[in-house]
DNA sequence: ACCGGTGTTCGCCAACCAGCGAACACTGCC
DNA sequence: GGCAGTGTTCGCTGGTTGGCGAACACCGGT
């Protein structure tokens, strides 16, 4: 596999951040690589297409929100830049995961 | 002017809220009611046509961020849900808006 | 060499989005 | 009443997005 190229931890885009994350498969990528990092692609039990997968993963790379490096076979290797989102907007990953948390997890009866 | 519909703060999404503010010009009005809060939509300094302008304040208002009461006149305050925002997302906003300013603060020579 | 597993890429399509101007609604003032 | 000012709504347009399947590329094992 040929590696993946990558945004430098400076040139994140806050624009390009807020819109990855504003969908819900994104989203869980990334809920599911904060819990769990170094996954293959195609084990985030979201139940879409290789092509529609390949296409949010390729979002989230090049926002910065994930780094992908090929892995063993030819699978890659998926881990959250959560280091250099904190570098760059402090605060801001932990908060929308926060947030998200809150959405997700429906009360009863509000 | 009627009176327009807000969701209620427990109501807000969180995909709503970061597609909102996934867009610039949505963004600065964001910006500028921080700074700022009271202001019609006509006093953002924002160069775009009425009803493009109209359709962001509609975006962002149904996303639960902004509130649009009628005002003196014909015109319509805007404020920040701020506090309603902090509610259900704590830290959210804040960790948005210090993004976007370290963003749009544009350093000379990276 | 072959085949299975894993991702990527390439059309293609339906839906959505941001932009605009024109028309309309409403308020306040003259 | 008439007019200026302020927003909203209604098409319309071009571009983007998210979805898919099919085809391709690549690695590993048999």
């Amino acid at each position: 596999m040929k590696p993946l190229q990558h945004p430098r931890a400076a040139d994140i885009n806050i624009y390009a951040v807020l819109h990855a994350l504003a969908e819900p498969a994104r989203m869980q990528i990334v809920r599911t690589l904060v819990e769990a990092g170094g996954k293959p692609c195609g084990s985030f039990g979201i139940d879409l297409s290789k092509s529609t997968l390949s296409a949010h993963f390729k979002v989230l790379r090049e926002a910065g929100i994930i780094r992908q490096e090929t892995g063993p076979g030819n699978s890659r290797v998926n881990t959250l830049r959560h280091e250099d989102l904190d570098t760059r907007f402090p605060g801001l990953l932990t908060a929308v995961l926060l947030a998200v948390e809150r959405t997700e997890t429906a009360l009863p009866s509000l």
